[in-house]
DNA sequence: TACCATTGATTGTACATGCAACCAAGTGAA
DNA sequence: TTCACTTGGTTGCATGTACAATCAATGGTA
């Protein structure tokens, strides 16, 4: 006997999922709106940060991120020199440091990404930040 | 004294969120896939479903999602004749209701869906699953 | 009635996302 | 050494996402 449709709306975890991922990306979106930056590059910019070296595909994999998006997102992010390419002994590689401009932008965000921070927690309770904090560790290599 | 760019790296919710909220859709993607069907495209049928009747805008609340993202989406699910739009005593408004072929598809992907479902809850546990059943509740009046 | 603010939706623009197909470099085995 | 396979990345395409600006219909008020 199929699901009936009913408890596909009822139950659905892709539906809520992608609601709160939604209001939550948008309250970083409207804290980091000041400094030209989105949530989903200042991801990128987190990863790059704590290896500081490092492939796009490793990015890809600890966020979960296709490479082809990757791919366009760290152009982007080159051309607003917050990123730069280096040399790799195995010249199909192509990994990614933070420039002086891409550190010190994460500095000057960080009142505002603590803003934001404080705004979603209060959005969705300290239970569900601990939930997500366990699952993504679950889920990926990411700190 | 401002938070540390580790500190961003360590507990960035938003981060974690959009991490997890991807490799979730990836998998409903993948289950819905066959039916030509995504998952975000599945949201919006039944939204439908559930209110027989209604404009965009509410589907906009409900699901958090902007005016202009949901105005194409439904031009494109309109063109796939999932949906169709009626009159409305409000000349402005262009409310919307499933078509028989749109209530017939979200009948053929409920085995699909029924499958995602179950990986997903795998993937994330059930403690994670309940959180957002539950933190879906508080921010939208999905169900 | 005339005007203005509000509301529902669309359009221009830019960016994010992923699949399929591709290319180039490296690797291993016959 | 050669050739098939693998691996890292890019490109074509379609869709999803949101902000700003706009348009059209409505509603309230002078």
């Amino acid at each position: 006997m199929a699901v009936s449709v009913s408890q596909i709306a009822n139950e659905c975890i892709a539906v809520r999922l992608r609601l709160i991922n939604r209001a939550v990306s948008n309250i970083y979106d409207d804290a980091l709106r000041p400094f030209g930056l989105k949530v989903s590059q200042m991801n990128i910019l987190v990863v790059v940060s704590l290896r500081k070296i490092v492939r796009p595909s490793e990015i890809g994999e600890v966020l979960q991120i296709d490479r082809s998006t990757l791919s366009r997102n760290i152009d982007r992010m080159k051309s607003r020199d917050w990123l730069e390419s280096i040399e790799d002994e195995d010249a199909r590689a192509q990994p990614v440091r933070l420039t002086k401009s891409g550190k010190d932008l994460l500095k000057e965000v960080s009142p505002a990404w603590e803003e934001a921070q404080a705004q979603a927690t209060e959005l969705m309770g300290d239970k569900f930040i601990a939930s997500v904090r366990d699952t993504a560790r679950q889920v990926s290599q990411l700190s």
